[in-house]
DNA sequence: TGTACATCAGTGAACGCGCGTTCACTGATGTAC
DNA sequence: TGTACATCAGTGAACGCGCGTTCACTGATGTAC
């Protein structure tokens, strides 16, 4: 062998990292095979050493954004205090940095659209990654129970997506500054 | 001429109605010109009398898109007794019927993510007629001014449509009605 | 009124390009003997 | 320990396909005379 296990692997984890911001940025048909491999100074046939096609690239970018982004958020939930977890999510979620960063963010606000139209059995592999993303923010919602806590989850996080997808069409900083904290303003009093 | 004026726009106009259902359903790389104009029983070579190209007819289908999605909205809004017009709307919004018909639904829940990647002077055509719906849509929102009428209108709506799109994602029509269901309860309660 | 010509929506072949995927090949390292 | 062979990540050319766009052509009708 060539590689070792531990480069062969880590090749693998680049490669799945870069997919990850790319097709955020620039959804699935705007992220090439050849121009993400050539970036990582690959070329684009060794591709299919690592993966069967570009959609199974697809669904393990989309799981490690899922990975990336609620982490941050839990971060974010973690470093306040306990009565304001859900609070810091919102202000962090809605915030200019959030909305300048489609490439590190919220895979449902980047992909969301992309994600609906696929066939039925990659929809269902996507779904099952949003709804974990859900389930690790359920605790900090409010709600009774464990399904009121997540479906609280579900609601915010599609809800401030919808936002920040909407907001990120806007070209003027300020008037997109200004829907983000009307959004902020909402979601808080809720 | 071979063809009167008025047929010449009817023409015209069956391309955009057709668009607009199309680009909604599959996005814009999603739907070909070449099978758009096939279904209409015309020949894809004609289209280019008619559109300079396919980003004018995606601006233009568009626009078709919002204006039969507001005007949906608006009679459903007018129907109810004035106190119950936003209650109305997003009942209507987030019912299952929607949720099952992109291609006649909200364009921006069917095309979000797209339009948000859009280079700046499509981006900003694009975002000017979602404007417009808001501002159709703030006479039925509360708040004491015009304009924080229309940021409601903003919020809600763009919270509805994550919503909405991640409701299609889901294939289990138990757990799609249930998202659905939450985001009604959510919003009626603000 | 009749005739010759101009117009232009629509046709269908062709062009050019990008992209996902395949494939024969390379060459450094692991392994078998 | 040394040598021959196997492995396989990575290379880069090539394939096939879909798609946006162009273009020479058609032919029915409008218009000029």
């Amino acid at each position: 062998m060539r590689y070792t296990r531990e480069q062969v692997e880590a090749t693998r984890a680049r490669i799945v990292t870069a997919a990850s911001r790319r097709f955020r940025a620039h959804g699935s048909p705007g992220a090439a095979i050849a121009t993400l491999m050539r970036d990582l100074k690959l070329t684009h046939g060794g591709f299919y050493r690592h993966f069967t096609s570009k959609d199974q690239l697809f669904e393990e970018a989309l799981d490690a954004a899922v990975e990336e982004m609620s982490a941050q958020m839990a971060a974010v939930a973690e470093a306040a205090p306990p009565s304001g977890a859900r609070a810091a999510i919102i202000t962090t979620y809605l915030s200019d940095a959030h909305c300048a960063h489609v490439e590190r963010g919220c895979p449902l606000a980047a992909l969301g659209t992309d994600i609906a139209r696929l066939p039925r059995r990659s929809r269902d592999v996507c779904h099952r990654l949003l709804m974990a993303y859900a389930r690790r923010m359920a605790r900090y919602m409010p709600g009774a129970t464990e399904t009121e806590r997540e479906q609280h989850a579900t609601v915010l996080f599609s809800g401030m997506a919808g936002t920040l997808t909407l907001a990120r069409t806007i070209s003027d900083p300020v008037a997109r500054a200004r829907v983000l904290a009307s959004a902020r303003a909402f979601y808080q009093t809720q």
